[in-house]
DNA sequence: CTCAGTGTTCAGTG
DNA sequence: TCACTGAACACTGA
């Protein structure tokens, strides 16, 4: 689920469930895995009583704005998710089978937040590779100092965008999951970057034309705005995407191209041969 | 039962 | 020190 697109939607579900509340209570499963760094004991005395200004997010982070720090900070690992009771209005950012049982809090719960006048907000991960933290200042400390530019709001104008690129011997595929690179792309984003920038995912950046970096950029800026304009929601992803067939048992594009898959980047890879030379 | 997986980190290599 | 690679992490669901 949380690449860039999920996660933004989760950030505004909290700036909507939470925005201008106050914290009333909070509620942390045991796991200390989940809660790297913190008690439930501090947590709890960190958020308590605290009013949320507004809710940030670089690449697949995401945090709280307290009106006093430190802030709680996410990160959605493989399979989180962030959830409220079906309000009207109120868009969940779905975790798929396991909590369409309409239960709450849902299944796999790790922190659950209820708010003044009782909204709720509850941080699930069911495969324990999320991460909750507190910071003072989330941007300039680790893990987030080290993100590269926000795939949505901060592509780098094309030159530099073109000088980044090449200044990469990877392949092009693995700079593109490079958060310190692009923040917030994963696989299937980068995926469908290469796919419509027809360019070979095993390509080392370094040796792409100033055209191909070009198409890359412009690939890059149209699947992140186009996903979080769709609210993230897949069935509304555009028909041409190689997003829809690519995981399917028939192993074609709509527009019948062969769809290979091969490990590249330490990633499974899906890329069409006789469109990405 | 086995394996892949929408992610990140860290040890090891050159 | 840097760039890069691959394994490990933890668990679900196919």
């Amino acid at each position: 689920m949380p690449e860039l697109p999920e996660v933004e939607m989760a950030r505004r579900l909290a700036q909507r469930v939470a925005g201008g509340r106050r914290i009333e209570r909070v509620r942390c499963a045991r796991d200390a895995i989940v809660f790297e760094g913190v008690t439930p004991a501090r947590l709890r005395r960190a958020l308590v009583g605290r009013r949320v200004r507004a809710a940030g997010r670089h690449g697949k982070h995401f945090w709280l704005e307290l009106d006093q720090r430190p802030w709680p900070c996410f990160h959605f690992g493989m399979s989180g998710g962030l959830h409220t009771p079906g309000a009207p209005g109120v868009r969940l950012v779905s975790q798929g089978r396991t909590d369409r049982t309409g239960a709450w809090p849902p299944r796999f719960t790790k922190l659950w937040l209820t708010f003044e006048g009782g909204r709720e907000l509850a941080w699930t991960d069911a495969r324990r590779l999320g991460r909750i933290r507190l910071r003072q200042n989330p941007r300039h400390e680790p893990p987030l100092d080290r993100l590269g530019f926000d795939a949505l709001r901060g592509l780098p104008p094309p030159g530099r965008f073109l000088a980044l690129t090449r200044a990469r011997g990877a392949p092009v595929k693995a700079l593109l999951l490079d958060q310190s690179f692009a923040a917030g792309v994963g696989n299937w984003i980068a995926d469908e970057v290469l796919y419509q920038a027809r360019i070979d995912p095993r390509r080392p950046a370094r040796t792409l034309s100033p055209a191909e970096v070009g198409r890359l950029r412009a690939a890059l800026c149209a699947v992140v705005t186009t996903a979080v304009r769709r609210g993230a929601d897949e069935n509304r992803y555009p028909r041409t995407w190689l997003f829809h067939t690519k995981w399917g048992g028939t192993p074609m594009t709509r527009r019948g191209e062969r769809i290979r898959r091969d490990r590249i980047g330490g990633r499974t890879t899906a890329w069409v041969p006789s469109r990405q030379q």
